[in-house]
DNA sequence: GTGAATTACCTAACACTGTTAGCAAAATTA
DNA sequence: TAATTTTGCTAACAGTGTTAGGTAATTCAC
C-alpha cells in the first residue's frame, strides 16, 4: 500500500512547509506578525488547510517552543560535558544558556514569554525536566563537596535560573539599555562567580 | 469663564472613567482581554470617544505602566528609608520589589512584559531612572566601604535587578511550579545574601 | 470500468480585534 | 437668533483566529 504512505508523506510535507514558513515570518517580523492567513498565503493553500495540521495557532507556537527547548538542552548538555569540575560546569552551562538566548532571540522570547502562562509547559515539554536535572546535578555536587546540608539543591537551582533568566530578559526586552556585549558578559560572569561562591559556603 | 473649566473637568472625568474601567477589566480578565470596544461598552460611550482621550490602545497601557513604576519606586524608597546599613537597604529593597510584584501581578506583567519592546520606556517613564539610582546608591556604598575598585556599581546594579527580576518572572510566568511561598522567599533571601557577600568581596 | 466512500480543499462566513472618516446633534459664542 | 465650535455617533476599513458547509478530486470495493 504505497498510496497511503505517499499521502502521509505529503501531509508531513505540508506540515513542514507550514512550520518553515511560519518560522521565516517570525524571524523576519517577530512573533506578533505571525498570522494564520499570512502563512496560508505564503504556502499557497487556503486557511483551513492549516487547521488540518494544527489545532490552532497556539499549537504552532508550542511546536516552536518544543524545538527551542530541544536545542537549548542539547547545547547545555554539550557545554557541561566539556568540564569535570561542577563549578566549571555551572559556568559553562550559564555561558551556553546566555549564548543560546542571544543567538536565538526568537526562540527564547517564545519559550519564556507569554506562552508559558497559556499552557503548562512542564507537562507538554519534557525537556524542561532535563534542563532542571542538568543544572541541579553540579549544584548538588558542590553542596556535597562542602558538606552543606542547610540548603537544598532545588532552591539553588531556582536561584541559578533566576540570575541568568533575569539577566537575559532584561537584556532582551529592555531595548533602551546602552550596555556593551562585553559588559554584559562580565555581569553574567560576576553573578555566576557570586552564585558559586555562595554555594561553597 | 466657568464653562471652559467645567468642560475640562468633564473631559478629565471621562478619561478617568476609561482608565478605571480598563483597570477593572485587566484585574478581572488580564491584559489580553482588554479591548477598546469593551471599554466603550462599559462606560456607555461609543468607541471613538476613547480615541479623543488616548492616541491608541498602547497609550492606555503606557498610562498603567507609568502608574506601576510610580507605585514601585515609592515602595522601594520607603523600604530603603527604614534602614541605614546599605546591605540591609538592599535586602529591604529586594523584599519590597518582591512584594510589589506579587501584590500587583498585573502591573508587573505590563511593566516588564511585551510593552518594553514596543516603546522605549526609559524616555517615557522617568521613574526607571529613580529605580536605578535607588539601587545603585547602597551598592556603591558597600563597594566603597570594602575598597573595591575592580568592579563598577552599574554592573552590580544589573546583577541585582537580574536576580530579582528573574526570580519574579519565573514565579509569575511559570504556572506549573509547585513551590510554596515560603521557599520562594528563602530563594530570594539566599540569592540576596549571596549577592551582597559577593559585593563585600 | 463503474459507483460509492473517502479525502482534500476552498469559499464564505462568524465573531472578534484596533482604528478612522464623516456626519448629525447639541452646546457655546457672537 | 445665527454662526461656530464641540461632542458623540454610525458605519466602515483592514486586520485577526476559527469553523461550517459544499465541491471536486481521489481512492476503494465491486
Amino acid at each position: 500500500m504505497g498510496i497511503a504512505e505517499r499521502k502521509l508523506r505529503q501531509r508531513e510535507e505540508v506540515r513542514n512547509l507550514i512550520l518553515e514558513t511560519a518560522w521565516e515570518m517570525v524571524r523576519e517580523e517577530g512573533w506578533q506578525a505571525l498570522s494564520i492567513r499570512k502563512i496560508a498565503d505564503a504556502i499557497e493553500y487556503s486557511v483551513p488547510v492549516i487547521y488540518d495540521h494544527f489545532e490552532n495557532k497556539e499549537a504552532i507556537l508550542l511546536e516552536f517552543g518544543k524545538q527551542g527547548f530541544g536545542i537549548l538542552t542539547k547545547k547545555l548538555a554539550q557545554a557541561k560535558k566539556k568540564h569535570d569540575d561542577p563549578g566549571a560546569q555551572l559556568k559553562a552551562i550559564a555561558d551556553a544558556y546566555w549564548q543560546f538566548a542571544f543567538n536565538n532571540k526568537e526562540y527564547y522570547q517564545l519559550m519564556f514569554g507569554l506562552n508559558m502562562q497559556a499552557c503548562e509547559t512542564e507537562k507538554v515539554i519534557p525537556e524542561r525536566g532535563t534542563f532542571r536535572r542538568l543544572v541541579s546535578e553540579p549544584i548538588e555536587k558542590i553542596l556535597n563537596n562542602h558538606h552543606r546540608t542547610d540548603v537544598n539543591a532545588c532552591m539553588k537551582y531556582h536561584t541559578f535560573w533566576s540570575i541568568i533568566h533575569g539577566l537575559v530578559s532584561i537584556k532582551t526586552l529592555a531595548t533602551g539599555t546602552e550596555i556593551s556585549d562585553e559588559v554584559n558578559k562580565m555581569v553574567l560572569d560576576d553573578a555566576m562567580t557570586g552564585f558559586i561562591k555562595n554555594l561553597e559556603r
